[in-house]
DNA sequence: GTCTATATCCTGATAGAC
DNA sequence: GTCTATCAGGATATAGAC
């Protein structure tokens, strides 16, 4: 079997696994026989657990972030500053648009595991991202000051990951309801509403921005 | 030592650590050592490991909730609808004004375990206190239908989640700030933000909700 | 690169003395 | 109710044949 072959079938493997079991949760015979691959197979081609973990995630995360940047790109391009929703749909779009059961993973990860393993993993993957985009919702929102929108963005980090995890906290809400609601109609609640929350007025003092105070 | 005492302090350690290593992340000798009582306890007094887990949510979430029910038993005598900011502070107060390192055992098992084990386990924890606060929404916020106000507080959800997960996923950006925010702020701004988004208008057509159409 | 076999350690759970 | 000792199995990781 050729090397690339081996690697992707532990890959995929191990990204259904995680999403389901979480890291703890699975063993790497758990990912070793879904991939119909040998045991040893894991730590020649990876390392080590952890470092499948990191490689799972870089493959799953990269592809994602360049999408968003992309369309980050392309929305500042059709005016300036864009349009909150235009940005929100950038952010958004590429994530509720991939495999549900695959970007459970992040959520997975994210919360699940001990601190010390997600801190850098999350902060390399996902940092320069969120930087980028607050960096845009900034511009978009003058009226703001850079606490709001660290809070707001964490906030819709929050319903993204959420709604990304698929887990049935209260989804027996939207499970009664007579149609479950289709992904492109999550994606547009879902903007129509975090865009309403980014332009609430601001509750405190209206600090003056750091970029304006020069 | 009385049963008593070996019962709590078992699930002071079990909070602690399923909080920060996940549920499959700590054995029960790290929560037996941590409390100092000896291994063979956790199983005379609890069971099993996954009941150990039952016992433990069951000990932090009940006051929690019986405290969210009390706050909007009074927001709802006070004013009828009660503000959409009422209840949110009446369901978002209790949370984040409890102890952070154990909260954060929530977001850990909601996301991070196996489906199977979290599915019956949340929805007995949480699901009659989210109907109550969803149908006091949706008394406050008549213009929108059943599937707008499922939404929106399966945003709201994710949001607190996230907020009390602690996780750095982007707290980067947040904790760049001159000062970081008081966890009042946090609160006040995280209830601005979200009556803004409930607020927001229907995106969708305006379907009839489901207790008006008889 | 892939395999078997294994080293080393940890896991949840329990039997039985006290 | 608490202890020691242990069972039976699973964990990650690696050494070494092919």
């Amino acid at each position: 079997m050729a090397t690339q072959d081996t690697q992707d079938r532990i890959l995929d493997a191990a990204e259904r696994l995680f999403a389901q079991r979480g890291f703890a949760g699975t063993s790497l015979r758990a990912v070793t026989s879904e991939a119909g691959v040998n045991l040893a197979a894991v730590n020649y081609h990876f390392g080590s657990k952890e470092e499948l973990l990191t490689a799972t995630l870089q493959r799953l995360v990269g592809p994602l972030n360049a999408e968003r940047l992309r369309r980050l790109d392309q929305v500042e391009a059709a005016a300036d500053p864009p349009s909150v929703e235009g940005i929100l749909d950038a952010f958004l779009r590429p994530a509720l648009g991939a495999d549900p059961a695959t970007m459970r993973i992040v959520a997975v990860v994210l919360y699940s595991e001990s601190a010390d393993l997600v801190r850098d993993l999350i902060r390399n993957l996902f940092g320069e991202y969120a930087q980028r985009f607050i960096r845009a919702l900034a511009r978009a929102l003058p009226q703001l000051g850079d606490a709001e929108i660290a809070l707001r963005f964490h906030f819709l980090v929050g319903s993204m990951t959420h709604v990304l995890s698929g887990r049935p906290l209260l989804t027996a809400e939207v499970e009664a309801l007579p149609e479950p609601p289709s992904r492109e109609r999550v994606l547009e609640e879902m903007i129509a509403t975090l865009a309403a929350g980014f332009r609430a007025p601001q509750v405190h003092k209206p600090a003056r921005r750091s970029e304006d105070a020069a």
